[in-house]
DNA sequence: AACTGATCTAGAACAATTCTAAAAACCTTG
DNA sequence: CAAGGTTTTTAGAATTGTTCTAGATCAGTT
């Protein structure tokens, strides 16, 4: 944020192997310069071009891709029918307000899972997804 | 199955206050008469055309969000874009095989989850859904 | 049988996402 | 620093899963 505000960002995207692009590097400070949160692609798109950053809802989406895969996101799947790219890629896990569409971490240390079942056909596990689904009172 | 095969499945629709109608009956014994499954609103359309039941794909995903609120069906999202739909209604977790798409039981006994922290706001707690994604080795 | 509200339907509409092929940007190398 | 090859971006079309709509049909009375 100071003197050179772009040089964490992009030895980040070339530690995983990422060209840091024009947008690449747009993206990325949106999503990591504000502490954890949850975007999704329609809603990143909207804050770049506030922004004053032209970029494609396409770049958006593969953007996105590309840095879940390279374990830059997390990718929260609650409703069907939109993806919700998660910054905090720490293990955790989220409460989902199924009125407002609102997610919220809950760190992995107030909840124990103990004793997961073995994968079916020695299959790996990649990912534990916890959430849970809330009503808000009116 | 036997003599008058849709007296069940007509009092179970009667016990949620669903009036049994010929598409009603016809897609909850596709449902329920062949033990624990998972599917998607296509899937059960294809499957209903295939067993020679006139029935629109309108109507199929009418009918899983009816049984879903009246309880008698379990909505799992696992991949945006797309919802199944689970028939097994008791406490239990789920498997999500990503190359495959396929969905595993995991019954609620062989998983602990303690301590789930107090939702937030006096929010009310409507459902846990703890997914296993697992990646099957070639 | 007539009535009335519930249900069903085909097809249009919609929203989120992916695809496509061409243009632009990036990073060498000469 | 220009040329060249690759990667990335882009606009717009295409696709997918789902919901909506308005009219037709059905279920359960009276």
């Amino acid at each position: 944020m100071a003197d050179r505000p772009y040089t964490a960002v992009i030895d980040r995207l070339r530690e995983v192997g990422l060209r840091p692009t024009r947008q690449r590097l747009a993206l990325a400070r949106l999503l990591f310069d504000t502490g954890d949160r949850h975007v999704t692609a329609e809603q990143l798109h909207g804050e770049a071009v506030t922004t004053g950053i032209s970029v494609s809802l396409a770049t958006v989406y593969n953007t996105l891709h590309q840095f879940t895969e390279s374990g830059l996101l997390r990718e929260v799947v609650v409703e069907a029918g939109r993806s919700y790219f998660d910054t905090n890629i720490a293990n955790h896990h989220h409460f989902f307000e199924t009125k407002s569409g609102h997610l919220i971490d809950i760190p992995a240390d107030q909840v124990t899972i103990g004793s997961l079942p073995t994968a079916p056909n020695g299959a790996e596990i990649e990912q534990v997804d916890l959430i849970i689904r809330v009503r808000r009172r009116a």
